[in-house]
DNA sequence: CGGGGCGTTGACTTACCTCAAAGGGAGTGG
DNA sequence: CCACTCCCTTTGAGGTAAGTCAACGCCCCG
């Protein structure tokens, strides 16, 4: 049981919903098929159909666009715990390509093992709904950020959300963290050249608010960041159990 | 019953799983509180928590995040069909308000309701669950659009989703709809200035691609339009039950 | 030792914004 | 029936944030 316990995903769904030891069996046995993946070789292109989903269990991912004039957006980059691909498996096709960052850990989940545990286990799909509808918090908080942020705003807005989510599940503070993000990643995840990353990250250091170098993001004006970013954390909140 | 099969929501659910007799009385029961909103009054603002969720059957309204500075983001609008606020009663407490554009008819749905309602109803959870993964879908779509496209790619892209979404509901084709949204909506929905959105109509307007004018948005050469705003309409397609 | 990926910086260009002003249509009140 | 206002649209002039192009440095790895 403690090997169920310790799954980065169980203890997020755990944060919404009281789960019993026959659903964390359930999802336990989700975790089934552990497969590997190496950095840059994408694990889901846009357009195929029928595809499985994964858990990750260790590393980063992103999920992103191509567009046909060859510029790529990303919408999300994923940590420990989050789903990969569920909504390809909902919608039956796959409208995005996911891409690990480094090196990563993921168990595969077919779409009949899911549906199936999800008809079995109604209170587990509960979970998942909550788990999608953080996940479409997330996307929309990036949205407004692209369409009404300045580069500075954005940047600072997108590392400390990053922040926030790794100490979720014990993995940053507001000291900062490890990061394995390269400025490429960062423009296509902001809207912006990577020449002009490289500017804004130079302007947010010299002004002291935050240093992203060498694989690590270090706050060092935490407070003046927030500000500047107009952050607010409560999007990513867990207020604990909806469901006992 | 034939109430109930009459019932937008109830018509986009089916699409993906195959509602029992007793599914769609739940669903039914869901629709009773029947209210009214007038345009332009917030049914919810950002930050309210413990709000009920609302199922749209007439009219539209827009979700939006304003910013400390005063601008505002439209996420995403709602036509007949949509659920409101979802998202605002998994996650507690309401990221984004939401207002009728025009006139609108609502159902309220009660949280207590909606969970219930889950608990009993799997399938039906499924199905919320699946089309909140649509929405989802949407938002990213828009996401990129506004991150990688330039205004007029965006304003294309957006028409032309607009009316696919308004077609599949009966309420458009590729000749035009009815839409009776202003510039200013636009201009808050593709991250623009009103001023530019101006712009950008009259160009699409007078390279005779398409005319946005008093309420209505008239195709003047669909194809041509596609190709500028590369759209490609998967992420909307009903590919008919995922469950049988 | 050579090459490729990533980071850094400068010079120039551009898409979009801001400010400003004016015109049309619908509703309202005199 | 006119005058007024409000909301939306339209257009022009000038400014600026961010893009593009180009070059160079660093470091790791084969």
């Amino acid at each position: 049981m403690s090997i169920i316990q310790d799954s980065p995903l169980t203890r997020k769904l755990s944060a919404f919903v009281a789960l019993s030891d026959a659903e964390l069996a359930v999802l336990d046995r989700l975790h089934q098929r552990r497969r590997s993946f190496v950095a840059g070789r994408d694990l889901v292109h846009q357009g195929q159909s029928d595809q499985a989903a994964y858990i990750l269990s260790e590393g980063w991912v992103c999920s992103y666009k191509i567009q046909p004039d060859g510029s790529r957006q990303i919408v999300d980059f994923q940590i420990p715990g989050d789903f990969l691909g569920l909504r390809s498996v909902l919608l039956h096709t796959s409208d995005h390509s996911i891409e690990p960052v480094v090196d990563i850990q993921a168990a595969e989940v077919l779409a009949s093992d899911l549906l199936e545990a999800f008809a079995h286990t109604p209170r587990l799909a509960m979970a998942v709904l909550w788990a999608v509808s953080r996940d479409e918090a997330m996307v929309v908080e990036h949205l407004v950020c692209i369409g009404r942020r300045d580069a500075n705003a954005r940047m600072a807005h997108f590392l400390l959300e990053l922040g926030v989510r790794l100490a979720l599940v014990g993995m940053g503070s507001k000291a900062g963290y490890d990061c394995p993000l390269t400025q490429y990643h960062l423009a296509d995840a902001l809207g912006l050249s990577a020449v002009h990353v490289n500017r804004v990250l130079r302007q947010l250091r010299e002004a002291g608010l935050v240093t992203f170098r060498d694989g690590h993001v270090t706050f060092d004006d935490y407070e003046r960041l927030v500000a500047l970013a107009d952050f607010d954390p409560a999007y990513l909140d867990q207020t604990g159990p909806l469901l006992k």
